[in-house]
DNA sequence: GCACCTACCTAACGTTTGTTAGGTTCGCTG
DNA sequence: CAGCGAACCTAACAAACGTTAGGTAGGTGC
């Protein structure tokens, strides 16, 4: 039911998704959605908690797995595709939440905002940790600039194309950090 | 009118969006915008069309100033400044075209997918010039990044802040084309 | 002064929405 | 077997939606 919501959270967005069709979605009546949440906006709620809690489970496993990696950009690069997996691999949940967050109403909005934060704070801290030499005023921007270009991709990127998802995140990596010019050399990632 | 159906695009998206609203915000009722319009969709075309129209206009724009200019940098530079320009400094019609196009019918979609199509033609042409030594088939994927950096500035990038928008151009430029390290290198830029 | 047009209004229409009250089914527990 | 609660249904509610038909006020052209 869950997953249900948020599929049609990518496709349609918050007020366009219909209670009504998200339980024909899963064979039952709108009515009946009602024995599991309150509203239409607790509903929703889970759905974008959850999708922060994939991209944050996701980010934790990277971090205990890239413990002992000393190479600053193979760390930065893991977290890249831990965020990408998150957004396409683990449901609609993420996708859902990077999509149609801003078609929510405010009310809930401001209920998921502090898990965004710690999403963010993380990230922040990778960065910081990844570019020591970064002047930290400009460190929120870059990770703004980093989330830019990874967010995106959900609006054109094909999972089953020639492109894998290792692959995109390299790419997205190797420009983030040393800019266009070096998306020739790198290896022809598939 | 016009402009008010943007500006509740930019704040609701499509679905949430009535056309009550925007009647009120005008100092009409609802029923009289269909002298105007056939339909609801009919007016967001126009609204969508325009936000196309802002971008495509500065981008030929810039095109002619930057005719003589032989920096390749300064002039992607002008571009980026451009786009930004349509986002921030010309009504809500950009701004809601980049944020609530996704949140819009397939219908309606479909009928603007040539106009954005133009657009992306000029910057892959553009890019294709700036950066001669890019693989072609990495120049899509270069714009694409280049864009997810500029049209996701709307959800964070503050006009009345401390960065201006001549200073996010130059960031975003110099980070796309020499990645983040560049971004100290820069100018104090204001 | 009459016809006409533009820009708006009123008042309703059919539909869909989130939501609710009350009832049914089914499996578990004592 | 009786009792109970979870999971679902039916049927309706008020509100809000896009849309429409018919009417009105003010200006323009002849």
């Amino acid at each position: 039911m869950l997953d249900a919501a948020a599929e049609r959270l990518v496709a349609q967005g918050y007020t366009a998704t219909t209670l009504r069709e998200i339980a024909a979605d899963i064979g039952i009546k709108a009515g009946s959605i009602y024995h599991h949440f309150e509203s239409k906006e607790d509903l929703f709620i889970e759905v974008f908690s959850r999708g922060i809690e994939v991209m944050v489970d996701a980010f934790g496993d990277v971090d205990i797995a890239m413990n002992g990696c000393d190479s600053k950009s193979d760390r930065l690069e893991a977290h890249v595709r831990a965020h990408l997996g998150a957004l396409f691999e683990h449901g609609s949940f993420t996708a859902a939440h990077v999509t149609a967050f801003f078609t929510a109403p405010e009310e809930l909005r401001s209920a998921i905002v502090p898990l965004r934060d710690d999403y963010e704070h993380r990230w922040n801290a990778l960065l910081a940790d990844v570019l020591p030499e970064l002047d930290s005023a400009r460190l929120p921007i870059a990770r703004l600039f980093l989330f830019g270009a990874m967010n995106t991709t959900i609006e054109w990127f094909d999972l089953s194309g020639d492109l894998s998802l290792d692959g995109l995140a390299n790419l997205i990596t190797v420009q983030f950090l040393e800019g266009v010019h070096a998306l020739n050399l790198q290896r022809s990632t598939r």
